[in-house]
DNA sequence: TAGAATCATATTGTAGACAATATTGTTGAA
DNA sequence: TTCAACAATATTGTCTACAATATGATTCTA
């Protein structure tokens, strides 16, 4: 009942949730060129490596990869799907720059979409799906634990819960949504707002309030509960964005609030 | 504080969402043949000319269209992003094939985000994005005064309210969501099951309720009521689709209910 | 006759070359 | 010195041709 599979990304996505390390998959050895580039081009991004607001250079690309610039294009298409590049006829594309603006817009719609996975995923968990969440969270609090310092891991293991709450709805364009879409841009965030402090100890308190609310079949509860999780989520992100936005104002400095 | 552009497709679906007529936009003149191409192919596509589950035949398109295979693979890139096709390697793409499963999936995303945009528009709508809105319910109310059988206009008329309810709502990556992806698909349906009854009468007393709790600034309600508003359209759909794809079992057949 | 293997065809995937547009640098005049 | 017009360059958009794969028909064997 929990894990759902109809076209040919789901499973390498899926594979990614279920297994903590690898930080992005290596993916597809099969498939066509444009499909290979696509997921190089794609973690090149959300690793950093191709800056936001940086150009997207054809020839030069085409070069490195080794491909022609015809499935190159493909799949920078793709890229533009996922809202990674924005893409200006005959002038190019560019990597998608970060600001305040659209992570308030990625995270109210983070905030309807997962609280509606939570709640179906109440409605649709099975007793051994509930063992999965708990083996996961034990997992999650034994890292965090031993390597205090390492908040990076943890912060992928975040994502791991989510993904795994969100394949528990059953809802399997959800989880496209978010898992191959939403969750790469979040990612691209966390490169730029570099070893975020991320509340470990409180975030584990939510997630097992979580599952909580999804072990007693209260869906309206778990949709309140993960809504509000990712409120908190997004004010921490925004105090983040906000104190490095402005690096000229300190604190301390008397100014008139923007807008 | 209503309308947002960032990139170079929020123009044309604005325009749509303001114009009530056209069904289906001209649109940009200015752009790359690809993108024309990927006009033209949606429209195809949601008008039902080119049937669910069609295959895309390359070499025959781009001599309809007139132009090469290049642009009109990235065309169908697009279309891929936008869930209206599935690409499979080496074997080609195939419009998408509606189902009831699908049908669920989509209203059950499109509740969740409707609801927020609904939400967010009760927080952010000025007094005149709310005269909008009763100028557009009025015009759809002589609408269907006016021509009772013409049920399809009062459909298209529907999703207008929903397009300026969701451009108020000020996300611009919500917009963008709603009617660059899923409302296409959500055409497409309403083409299979043609002609459906789309029970004015009561959709339109909710989009009056709606407008209500907009202006009252009530956004916890504006959000219930849309969700439900969209819950009851579900209904009819699925109705709708689970009498069509059982031909051969009457209502008064006693069968065992699905699932 | 039924099934499997093989071959012919069609379609997709890719590469390379050319045309159209934008960008950059330079020159000239005010 | 500054601005505008122009030329040179680079990059994008497009087309054509070819290679690789899948699809379908045909033939051969049991």
């Amino acid at each position: 009942m929990s894990i759902i599979v109809d076209n040919n990304e789901a499973p390498k996505s899926l594979a990614v949730a279920l297994s903590p390390l690898p930080p992005l998959p290596p993916v597809a050895a099969t498939g066509t060129r444009a499909d290979s580039v696509f997921d190089l081009l794609r973690a090149s991004i959300v690793q950093g490596e191709l800056a936001p607001g940086s150009k997207i250079n054809e020839p030069q690309l085409s070069k490195l990869y080794g491909i022609s610039r015809g499935p190159l294009r493909e799949a920078i298409r793709r890229l533009e799907g996922c809202k990674l590049v924005e893409i200006k006829a005959n002038v190019g594309a560019r990597v998608v720059e970060l600001d305040i603006q659209k992570a308030i817009e990625i995270y109210e719609i983070r905030e309807a979409l997962e609280g509606l996975a939570c709640g179906l995923a109440a409605e649709r968990a099975t007793a051994s799906d509930c063992n999965q969440l708990r083996a996961l969270l034990a997992r999650h609090e034994a890292q965090i634990e031993s390597e205090d310092g390492k908040r990076y891991y943890q912060k992928e293991g975040d994502l791991d819960f989510h993904y795994l709450i969100v394949s528990l709805s059953g809802n399997t364009r959800l989880f496209n949504l978010l898992c191959d879409e939403l969750y790469h841009l979040l990612r691209l965030y966390r490169v730029q707002t570099s070893s975020q402090p991320s509340r470990p100890a409180q975030a584990f308190k939510e997630h097992h309030r979580i599952v909580d609310a999804i072990e007693e079949r209260d869906s309206v509860l778990a949709e309140l509960l993960m809504r509000r999780h990712i409120a908190s989520a997004k004010a921490t992100l925004l105090a983040q964005l906000e104190s490095d936005s402005e690096p000229g104002l300190t604190a301390a400095t008397p100014c008139i609030a923007p807008r």
